[in-house]
DNA sequence: CGATACGTTGATTGACTTCAACTAAGGTGG
DNA sequence: CCACCTTAGTTGAAGTCAATCAACGTATCG
């Protein structure tokens, strides 16, 4: 529950980098943490540093004219931020939760070419989902993945359960999905109501029955017969 | 209209690289010749060589289990083709006319990293298109996209006026567009009576006012005010 | 000449959005 | 400590955009 306690600055139309990525107290040498709801690029500034995630959650978003947001990508652990070759950032993005970032690039030469090839690959899996599935199946494949990046430590669960912890809110999850909030509440509230899923708070989701989900992702079954 | 000439052997559901792009009696050395309709690449199987575009189009796909394709970009002149790494094809290629294709890698060293990194942008621009904009900025996003990669050498057009090929079919653009035939099929003659472009042929198209498309496709203007 | 593929247009349906009301949890300040 | 406000989430009812279903025109091809 970190991402609950305290209420990060508004970073929001002022030039990050300057106002929001400010070092905590317990900053080490070579990281950096930041707390929820805080912006690590903004879509149209000046490009910044690339780091990896240490830990927590990054929305990476592009906004239209008119404020449409589609988030692009949710970025956990082990993964990197930031990587573009123009002179300003093509995405904005924001922390879900306390984060942990690392700075990469100076001594230790990580592999762009992997990163980047990654970043191909999760984008082609989105334009799939976005152009011809459906709604449950776009909210169980966001469930499978975030379950992959988050999982935390099971506490006695189930053989074949995971637990991991939602970062993105509803309405996180409707720009990334393509859906509206109240969309994204109903697919939940089946989802749970089919016993694939359980959770008490909206954000510790347990993942019950993970090979029925990958089905309703790949669109092999629907809700109504599962 | 070159690509409503011959028709290529159906090449789905059978190997590439063996049956489908075998080379034409115009060979050179170094390029590739392609009818239309041909598979460059087929999803799942191994991974074929990495070719440059110099002349047609070419689509890349994804297929869901039960056939749901999702087009992930259209390549022109110029753009790589088949840049993955890993041991089989993420996504199918097909030539939606006659291409010529130029083997890469071998002697001359391409900018890999450029290429992934310009496919990572195309990607999230189709991203937001998906998730974010309705049938008529999709349809003219499409447009102004097409018309950059596939002017034509203007003979005598109007000041300002693109007029160039539509390779791909109402079908084609609405598995691209996460579309249906029929509603890509209604935006063209909404935009055409709205005098944004003009076609007596569905597949010569000339673009009479970019920047009105521009708005639209952005969304900062409709076609109902236009 | 019939068969097939592509495109267009109209009528109807439906999945998701929009609008609205309500609950619960946290944070603030008197 | 409690009244008050804000934010997130859920649920229901109504509305809408695009999908589906259907019919038809045209061009190509065997």
């Amino acid at each position: 529950m970190l991402h609950v306690l305290p209420k990060a600055a508004d970073g929001h139309a002022l030039p990050p980098q300057l106002l929001s990525p400010r070092p905590s107290l317990r900053q080490t040498v070579t990281t950096l943490q930041m707390p929820p709801r805080s912006t690590v690029f903004l879509e149209g500034f000046a490009r910044g540093p690339q780091y990896r995630v240490i830990e927590g959650c990054v929305a990476v978003s592009q906004t239209l004219p008119d404020g449409r947001r589609q988030i692009i990508d949710m970025v956990g652990p082990g993964r990197l931020l930031g990587i573009g070759t123009g002179e300003r950032n093509r995405c904005s993005a924001e922390t879900l939760s306390y984060v942990v970032l690392e700075p990469v690039g100076k001594a230790e030469p990580v592999d762009l070419q992997a990163a980047l090839h990654e970043m191909v690959l999760r984008g082609q899996a989105l334009a799939t989902l976005l152009g011809r599935k459906n709604a449950a199946e776009r909210v169980a494949s966001a469930i499978l993945d975030l379950a992959g990046q988050f999982v935390r430590p099971a506490k006695g669960g189930k053989r074949g359960s995971i637990c991991f912890t939602l970062y993105p809110t509803r309405g996180d999850l409707a720009d990334w999905l393509g859906l509206t909030v109240e969309t994204v509440s109903r697919c939940f509230t089946r989802l749970k109501r089919a016993g694939l899923i359980d959770f008490r708070q909206p954000e510790i989701v347990t993942l019950l029955k993970p090979e029925a989900m990958a089905q309703i992702a790949a669109g092999t079954a629907t809700l109504a017969n599962a």
